[in-house]
DNA sequence: TTAGTTAACACCTATGTGAAAATC
DNA sequence: TCGATTTTCACATAGGTGTTAACT
C-alpha cells in the first residue's frame, strides 16, 4: 500500500489538533531472540533540508526548510516485550501517532495527546523504526539502537492536499474517508 | 455521585473482554509539593473474604472466599509528571481500566488490554489509590507510597445486575447508556 | 429447577475522514 | 490576488451501555 502512495509522491495532513498517518506506520518483525527483551520506537526526521511547494502538478524545491523542531522518540505502549511476543503480532503498529503544526504551549501544560509530533508544513520527512535489546525503559539511554528506514514511507506534510491523485488514494484506502466513495 | 450508589451498594458488571467502572475512579489531588515528580497509581483488592449473594433485594454473605487472583498495579499513564501538573488537572483519572472474570492467557499471549484487573464474581471489592514522590518509574519499587482508600467506592462485582436500584442509577448517570432512558 | 454466565443486539458517545468555506 | 491555514461539517469507524435470550 505504502508503494502507491509513494510513486505519487505522499503527503500526510497535518493540523492544529493533530492528525494520524494514513497509511499508518506498521512493520513486521522476525529474528528476534525469542526471550530477550525488546524495546520497539519510532520517529520522524527531516528528509533534507529544503522547503517545497506544489507547482505544475509537481513537488518543487522552494527554497531552504524551516529550522527543524524539537523531536521526540515515540516508545511502542507494549514496550518492553520478549521477542516471541512482538513477533507473533501481526505488526508492530504506531497507528495512534499524531501529526501537528502547532507549537506546544511552553509553559508545561499538556495540550496535546502525549504520541502527538510537530512537523513543518511544506517539507519532507522521514519515519524511522529503531529496535533495541533491553528490558527496562529506564535504561533505554545507555543501549544500542538498530535503527531501519524505509524510503517509501517519507511524505510531505501539508495543511491541506495538493495533489488530486494523494487524495483519491486515501479515499480509497481509509475507511474513515469511506463517505467520499462514490 | 458515588455517594448515591455506596448508598444502594454499588454492584460493577464483569465480562469476558472487560468492562469499565461506572462511577469512574477520579480523585483531586492537592498539597503536593510544586515541583517534585510524583507517579499516581491504583488498584483494587478483597474488600473481605466473603462470597456474597443477593437474596430478598438484600446482599449477603454466602460463604469464604474464593482465592484472590494476582492484582497489579495501575501506574497512570502521564506518570510521572510534576506536583503543579497534577494538581491543575480537573482530577486525577483512571477511567480506562477494566475488570473482568477471564483468567489471562497463561502463555505469554497479550489477549487482555493492558489496564484489564481479573475480579471474582460475587465478591466485595475496595479500589485504592497511591501517590509515590517519585521521578522516575525504574525507581519505583523503592520508594514510598502514600495509600487512600475511599469506603464508598466498594463495590461488588457481578456478571449481571441483580439490584435494580443499580441498574436505574447507571443508566441515569453513564452518558453510553443514554438508550435506555425514557 | 435455579442461579449464574455468556453472546448478540440496538443505541449511544467518542473520534477519524476529506470537503468546503472562511480566514490569514 | 494568491497561496496557505483554520474551522465547521456530514459521514464514517471504534467502542462503551444495559437488555434479552440462550446456555451451563
Amino acid at each position: 500500500l505504502w508503494e502507491q502512495f509513494h510513486r505519487r509522491g505522499t503527503e500526510m495532513v497535518i493540523t492544529k489538533t493533530g492528525r494520524r498517518m494514513f497509511p499508518s506506520f506498521k512493520v513486521k518483525v522476525s529474528g528476534l531472540s525469542k526471550s530477550a527483551k525488546y524495546i520497539m520506537l519510532m520517529d520522524i526526521v527531516a528528509a533534507d533540508d529544503c522547503r517545497y511547494k506544489f507547482h505544475n502538478s509537481r513537488w518543487m524545491v522552494a527554497g531552504k526548510a524551516d529550522p527543524e523542531l524539537p523531536k521526540r522518540m515515540y516508545i511502542h505502549p507494549d514496550s518492553p516485550a520478549t521477542g516471541v511476543q512482538w513477533m507473533n503480532r501481526p505488526g508492530v503498529s504506531f497507528h495512534k501517532l499524531k501529526l501537528t503544526n502547532n507549537i506546544a504551549d511552553p509553559h508545561g501544560h499538556v495540550s496535546l495527546a502525549p504520541q502527538t509530533t510537530i512537523l513543518n508544513s511544506m517539507h519532507k520527512y522521514q519515519p524511522r523504526f529503531h529496535v533495541v535489546r533491553c528490558g527496562d525503559l529506564a535504561k533505554l539511554p545507555y543501549c544500542a539502537f538498530r535503527t531501519y528506514v524505509f524510503k517509501e514511507m517519507q511524505f510531505i506534510a501539508v495543511t491541506a492536499y495538493q495533489n488530486e491523485k494523494i487524495t483519491q488514494l486515501k479515499i480509497d484506502h481509509n475507511p474513515f474517508a469511506k463517505g467520499f466513495r462514490d
